[in-house]
DNA sequence: CGCTTGATTTGAAGCGCTTCAAACCGTACT
DNA sequence: AGTACGGTTTGAAGCGCTTCAAATCAAGCG
């Protein structure tokens, strides 16, 4: 009960209560205190509603660094993300609540244009993170397999060949088979693609909508306008459409919700007709796209399932052992809403001379 | 030299060195290596490249958590934002920037629609942040206080009245101001603002809009619609508009960028011409009014001084010792883009009655 | 050549908390 | 009475790093 530290109280703010602070007032020691306040067995029953009651009264919080410290775990799971992305900010949400069910809490680090994912990775390192979750990094994947050599990285939303970290995504590819299928049912045929640019994610998606395309006898009408994650991209690759006049595609599956809603909105107010002359379909299911008056068709990858499975994934290496890469892909869907529609004029679609057959 | 520590590197992941790992490579005592590391005086230059050297060579990454108990001081700054703001995605960029500069860190915690602002302040306290900026926080000004009398408190972007806290924030009233006045001088008289709810700031915006209008001469034409800071409000504000039928407001002044933007959309989507027909501004020349496609005539509130400034008041009450609150108010400055015009037909805008002075 | 001096280096005491072996205690048994 | 034995409590050793007073050392001086 030697309380001769350093009180430094002199006028600054009132010291922070220690362990120490409430074990003096219960008349116990520090031991007994940090094992009730954990909730390890041991102490009994009245001890415990002293301890808690005197710790309540000095408005003790534990010092999560000393803790982290001490306790050789940290109990803490680093979630890298794009600074501006609305799903990502979503997954988010949702890695809150999937980290906090397995005990679990999150430190964020966001990429920025200043600060690479090198950057953001080094400072949940840094913190003692005990596993990575990275919304769909763009580093290689040489790079993601050197930091699964350091801690449990799972990735989320993109393919990692190679293997050396756990993986989460939904079949990005089939996702915008199911986008295409879904416009060749209504009668499309002049589809395009405004692709994501680089990029894994991009790749596959071009890859799932070359493949349905094909699919259906649509070789001919084949066509990836380039672009990237952005409303801008979406934008530009409406004013192209534009620039080359009537007859436009009918249809257009657009990388994401952010490009599709630039593409959106460019049309609309090029005084194109959405869904009367083109249809456009985005992805993602972002916040973004189930706006009221945006209300677009895109291809739900259930962010909530896939945050909770990227945690599972690394709480089962964490706490469960497991040592070999896992990969869970979850089946996309499409959700269909007001931007997708029957093209304007069947008989008119074949325009690249494309016979359907009979 | 005596490495007798548990090295549990059995089969699992290479431990992480430490300082003691770099110090025996060196043949020196590690407090010399931490001096070396943390740059502080004493070393010579040639133990300073031997030990440097060394450190890279284990690829040696000081922990951060020891040397945060060890240091009195984190040189963190805790950052809450709200998940989905386009507006604190910029501001963060900023912030860390302007953190990295006066040489501290930062730690970032969102407020989701699961994770309250009482929740994200105290991961930030535990996580040791020496000051706290909170982006646009809802919480009432004595919860402020009570916080600020815990640790420096920075709130960014609304007045909060009764002190305790430092703000850093534009003169929102001001900035309206320009909106309405803008559009007084490009002819306009019906102009109407959709506001943001509830909220310290939202008020200061109304506000600003009613004593614009007044100072117009426009009190009868004075109306405000209830909304907040989605897109979805400003798509709900625009369609009670068309409700109503012709003939609409020939100017909408929105709470911000989000709103603008929702409402834009739904006016275009409605056929209404923008800026032909309704001119729109909006409030924070966000990337999101940047967007080419989109082109909002906004209101810049210096995302980058702001955060610049934020992170000055709290190293002057950290480093300076400042104790009493300060207050910064940045002058907004309207940013004319596309969506603003001179009204259809000054003739016909009088509609209210309202007679223009000679 | 002994001694002072400034430049370096280092031992050791923490930072606040966790953990675990050992100590303690009152009770139940033999 | 003596011994065991669960249930509790505690002393003490860290966790990895910082810091600072004290030790060391080489050079410079009278």
């Amino acid at each position: 009960m030697d309380v001769s530290r350093d009180h430094r109280a002199a006028g600054g703010a009132p010291r922070r209560p220690r362990l120490e602070d409430v074990a003096a007032r219960v008349g116990m020691s520090v031991a007994s205190v940090s094992m009730v306040l954990s909730g390890a067995p041991g102490p009994s029953a009245a001890t415990r509603r002293r301890v808690l009651e005197a710790a309540a009264e000095l408005g003790y919080r534990p010092d999560r660094t000393a803790s982290l410290l001490a306790r050789r775990r940290t109990h803490l799971v680093g979630v890298q993300l794009q600074a501006g992305s609305v799903f990502h900010a979503e997954l988010v949400e949702d890695l809150y609540e999937a980290a906090e069910r397995h005990g679990y809490d999150v430190v964020l680090s966001a990429v920025t244009r200043t600060r690479d994912e090198r950057r953001a990775t080094e400072t949940l390192v840094d913190f003692r993170c005990e596993a990575l979750v990275l919304l769909g990094p763009v580093a290689p994947a040489a790079e993601l397999a050197a930091l699964g050599r350091q801690l449990p990285v799972v990735v989320l939303g993109r393919r990692v060949p190679g293997g050396g970290v756990d993986v989460v995504r939904s079949a990005d590819a089939d996702g915008v088979g199911q986008a295409v299928d879904h416009l060749t049912s209504l009668g499309h045929r002049s589809i395009i693609h405004v692709d994501g640019g680089r990029g894994t994610i991009a790749a596959d998606r071009r890859r799932g909508y070359r493949r349905a395309m094909r699919a259906h006898g649509l070789e001919g009408q084949l066509r990836v306008i380039a672009g990237d994650n952005t409303d801008a991209a979406g934008a530009r690759a409406a004013r192209l459409l534009l620039d080359e006049g009537r007859p436009l595609p009918t249809g257009v599956v657009a990388f994401n919700d952010h490009c599709a809603v630039g593409l959106l909105d460019a049309l609309t107010r090029a005084g194109v007709e959405v869904p009367g002359e083109v249809s456009v379909v985005g992805y993602d299911d972002s916040a973004l796209s189930r706006l009221a008056h945006v209300n677009l068709t895109t291809v739900n990858q259930d962010a909530r399932r896939q945050a909770e499975q990227a945690v599972a994934a690394a709480v089962e290496r964490l706490d469960g052992g497991r040592t070999t890469p896992r990969e869970v892909v979850l089946a996309p869907h499409l959700v269909v809403r007001g931007t997708t529609g029957p093209p304007p004029d069947p008989a008119a679609d074949g325009t690249l001379g494309v016979e359907t057959r009979p």
